[in-house]
DNA sequence: TGCTTCTACAACCATATAGTTATATACTGT
DNA sequence: ACAGTATATAACTATATGGTTGTAGAAGCA
């Protein structure tokens, strides 16, 4: 374990420890989306979304492909949803850990 | 997707999302170790260790056990590192998309 | 009762970055 | 060429947090 690959991955991690950008990955799980549309369906400022994309897209969770006057970005691939799959399968199990102590009581 | 889901969701992949903590994880694949241990083998502050590890704890991502002075620290359980492979599967990927790039040039 | 060691915590600083506003850039149509 | 629209970018603020230093608290031992 490099520190590079270290950096490497964390810096993967980060790009998914916002929810503003698991709201962007979230919408483009139905198919790819102008900038705009993303804008409107997240109730997020133009120039934020803009930026969370640059972001997804330089750390390759999702493709552009410009067309005329539109950006459309959809999901690079579908590896994104197994991992938050399985981080949300952990707070599944968290949370029925919570309810079996709650129910020894 | 619930506001309250996405801040959770985000909230655990900031968890992995530095370095120095993906390095506790990592050193905790061979096994329980105290903090002083793991002070040793990160090379990180004592101050600095512990909050990461209070904070790996807070998100269900290490157990702890106390003995006499000693506080030892475990892997949760092994999905860490089937997250931490899967986004190391997405370097891996990308790495080689690069190399064929190179290549078709 | 001290004395030592291990861990946690508080307070602080420095830095990264999410979000906003304003503007620049790129493209379309008239 | 000009006007209008979509996207990107620059500049800025506010906030969160990683790392450090110093100290407090807990447990063992003399």
């Amino acid at each position: 374990m490099t520190p590079d690959v270290l950096a490497l991955v964390s810096s993967r991690f980060r790009a998914l420890g916002v929810p503003a950008r698991l709201e962007i990955l979230n919408c483009l799980r139905a198919g790819e989306r102008t900038v705009s549309e993303l804008v409107e369906e997240t109730m997020l400022g133009q120039a934020n979304v803009s930026k969370h994309l640059q972001l997804l897209h330089a750390t390759n969770f999702v493709s552009r492909r410009k067309d005329g006057l539109f950006v459309y970005y959809a999901l690079a691939d579908e590896s994104v949803f197994l991992l938050c799959d399985l981080m949300c399968g952990r707070l599944v199990a968290e949370s029925e850990a919570r309810q079996r102590l709650l129910a020894a009581r």
